[in-house]
DNA sequence: CGAAATATTGATCCAAATCAACGGCTGTGG
DNA sequence: CCACAGCCGTTGATTTGGATCAATATTTCG
């Protein structure tokens, strides 16, 4: 169960600690909401299988997507700062999730040094994907950002073991648009642009990536 | 010396236990460099006094400038992931340091479970603010995201117990521009209608912020 | 003091937003 | 299982915010 839910290298010994207080969380549906912002934090989530995106509302209560989560991915970090979660978080599709209860973790981790570690090395990871993406998002063009987009949703497939030369987009160009901070209209003419260089083949929500090659290089 | 380093809520035996591992680092003097990408993770710093710019290289090696740091602000933690620094780290003015050194942090962290709280704190406050500035520069014009800028900068001056009101800019128009993704020339022309409009008094890198209210409402 | 770096201001251009219209899925209820 | 409604996606025309180009002023620093 750990191992499903926590994809990462502990010790067997860890491991089954660890075992001991994950828990199966109810499968999500299309739509339905995880976390809603300002809700107490009381389990941090991990992905099994399906899809999430966070996103928080500004102050004309529109919606700023601010992450898609997928397979293998932890959910809740934000919030340590306050023990409040900062963002809603929704599913994109049926969604299978562990919960992972707050205190038992954070006594867990006062015998694990391992485990520490390797929370640490979680949040850091993703504030170092979340400073890239801000250097990603300033300098380039459309093209540049959503060529950056799809590499980037294909490494993380391939790290949970997936196929990264095909997937489903399982978010709609508009939830893309909005995290690339692009219209609709751009996401769908540079998908069909990137198919008629023959860079991707596109049909609805199916991509495959045909030259990656070329794709690295637009991405850059 | 833990207190000016860490200025955080800990015990008084904490602090004590903090101060033995914590040493005072030689002043940076301007354009000094304190951390090269690449570089092992030896240490975390902490700023006592002026303030330092981090950026990567891209492909084409031109700098992205990923974040700002003032007195108070921990300097490191994109590096927890695999042990080293991911990017450069270099003195916009004269800057002094402390260093605390990874290895005793992780020991010391162990024994004291304030202190591990504390840095899951700091690095999900700085994930949060990150994800945040994502949103900002995503959906707002440039206006908005300069006005946020300065806001920001107000915001963290008054919790490290400096002036909200006025303070003085240490980066440049280029670098302010290089990290909101907008062009020097465009945060000039901003800086000067604020002025105009009467929300900011501007003179060269010295800044006072004459209607807070108005600053505020153009931010968002 | 003088050179180089930094900042301002104006003119022009362009990438992507917006506006508009339509075609194609998808999911729901009869 | 089909029909229809509503969202989703595509494509074209027009507009625009901010980039780029260009020239000059100002500050900083050796």
């Amino acid at each position: 169960m750990a191992t499903l839910c926590l994809p990462y290298q502990l010790s067997p010994e860890q491991t089954e600690k660890l075992d001991t207080i994950i828990q199966r969380h109810r499968p999500l549906q299309k739509r339905d909401v995880l976390i809603e912002n300002g809700e107490p934090l009381k389990f941090l989530y991990a992905v099994r299988s399906g899809s999430l995106k966070s996103y928080s509302l500004d102050s004309h209560g529109s919606e700023q997507i601010i992450d898609f989560h997928l397979p293998g991915d932890l959910i809740g970090f934000d919030g340590l700062i306050d023990g409040q979660h900062r963002s809603f978080t929704q599913a994109l599709e049926t969604t299978m999730l562990c919960e992972i209860p707050m205190q038992s973790l954070d006594q867990l981790s006062a015998e694990l040094p391992g485990l520490r570690k390797q929370l640490l090395r979680v949040m850091s990871g993703e504030l170092h994907a979340s400073k890239t993406l801000l250097g990603t998002l300033n300098h380039h063009t459309a093209q540049q950002r959503l060529a950056n987009f799809i590499m980037t949703l294909s490494n993380r497939f391939q790290q949970r073991g997936l196929s990264s030369r095909s997937f489903r987009l399982s978010m709609t160009r508009a939830d893309i648009g909005n995290y690339l901070g692009l219209s609709v209209e751009t996401i769908s003419r540079i998908l069909t642009q990137l198919q008629q260089e023959g860079v991707l083949a596109v049909q609805n929500k199916l991509v495959e990536i045909t030259d990656p090659e070329r794709l690295r290089a637009l991405a850059s």
